[in-house]
DNA sequence: TCATAGCAATGTGGATACAATATTGACTTT
DNA sequence: AAAGTCAATATTGTATCCACATTGCTATGA
């Protein structure tokens, strides 16, 4: 009775426009665009059922996440970071990740520890079974213990580096061989369990570093347009 | 000779939207307007002959640098960060400007040193005549080490940092005693110059805390609403 | 045959018009 | 007189429309 019928229609909470975002990025982060893909705003608009208006908005927020390129006049397409652009996402990922470490000492919470070890258990389960969405938990895995700290902009860079870090995994990583090791998320919540800090610290450092040489091992010349062009024009002789 | 005409109007390269949003962000970290202002799109498109759309977008993307408050049907406001916001956001930037000190060691040319120097040259011509482009040199200085790393990414989050760091000082610090010593950066830049990685990290992180302290030290209560009206009420016995 | 200029098509950048929602003030009722 | 309700206003959310830039094709000329 104290509902009105229009309480039933969820449409103040950011209607569509959030809606939309979430659909491109978790297309962008599936890999569903390849990168490079240009994305229209009619075709998307129409495809989704939105106006265009929506699709440049998200866009816009997407292009400020570094998932989509936003070339003036020319349209917006799927972001292709390049091999330097990983070693920079991952270089900051490491200082952020461990100040969430840092920050976590001494403020986990028993349920909070259960939460997080819940988490590595669907890891596990899904490890074996669905590979793609391993390589999604393993990324919220991060996202969480950056969400616990309770510092919102820290959460949020986070949020937006372990987004970019799937990209460039995709890009440059070996086939996901295993993406986040599950055993080195449980060392983790074991040290930050007993208030660990140096352990904890440390851990994740190398965590990081351990994704960052799975991530960018790959060295060749298949990131820049140039030099793809080069290995062409050699075979040319020009 | 080797530029066309049409090279002079510059108009494709992000023309009004970024003026505008240069203008606002300008107008917000100035304090012209204070926190909590509010920002409706028509006001400030009629005034600055543009329309809605361009203010929309700009809104948007300051919401996104968290200068500005986004509520649905309510309209956007000047961003109020609370003294926990202001903790948040300088453990995070200490993190980071550590980062980009540590990436700056052996990577600093003597061009780049002395483009450093020239800047704190002119902080400290400012220092004495000028005492709001003090302040802003001051945070450029931070975001001029950031570039000079050439982490886009790091760049990016430091600049946006600096920004709120401003708006913290602004509400919480004291009437701008000496925002940010220019001896410190005088220090960090021979830190630097001589590549002594440890002296380095530590004086930015000193520097950092330096800067909190000074930010933060007022943990009255003037930061939240009731808390305000509580002054007021009491002063009128309520 | 190839290069270049013109033209058409696609798609973005921006502005205006319309619909939905919140806020404010006035009015009615108890 | 106070409180609750309703209507008027103002502001945001969304869609459509026009203008311009870019791209690819075609035709013409050397």
């Amino acid at each position: 009775m104290t509902s009105k019928p229009s309480d039933s229609i969820q449409k103040s909470a950011v209607p569509k426009s959030d809606a939309v975002y979430r659909i491109l990025k978790r297309a962008i982060l599936d890999q569903a665009f390849s990168a490079g893909t240009k994305l229209p705003e009619d075709s998307i608009g129409e495809r989704l059922g939105v106006s265009r208006t929506i699709v440049r908005q998200v866009l816009a927020r997407l292009n400020g996440e570094g998932l989509v390129e936003l070339r003036p006049n020319k349209g917006a397409c799927v972001s292709h970071p390049s091999l330097e652009d990983g070693h920079n996402i991952f270089a900051v990922r490491r200082a952020l990740e461990i100040l969430v470490v840092d920050s976590l000492i001494g403020k986990l919470t028993a349920p909070m520890i259960r939460e997080l070890e819940a988490h590595v258990d669907s890891e596990d389960r899904a490890r074996l079974t669905n590979s793609s969405a391993s390589i999604q938990l393993a990324g919220e895995f991060h996202v969480l213990l950056a969400q616990l700290t309770g510092n919102a902009i820290l959460s949020r860079y986070v949020t937006e580096l372990v987004s970019r870090s799937s990209m460039i995994l995709s890009l440059y990583g070996r086939p996901h061989s295993s993406d986040c090791a599950v055993s080195e998320h449980r060392e983790l919540i074991a040290a930050l369990a007993r208030n660990d800090r140096e352990k904890a610290c440390a851990l994740m450092g190398h965590h990081i570093e351990a994704i960052t040489s799975r991530a960018l091992l790959t060295s060749s010349s298949e990131n820049d347009l140039s030099d793809l062009l080069a290995a062409y024009a050699r075979e040319e002789g020009l």
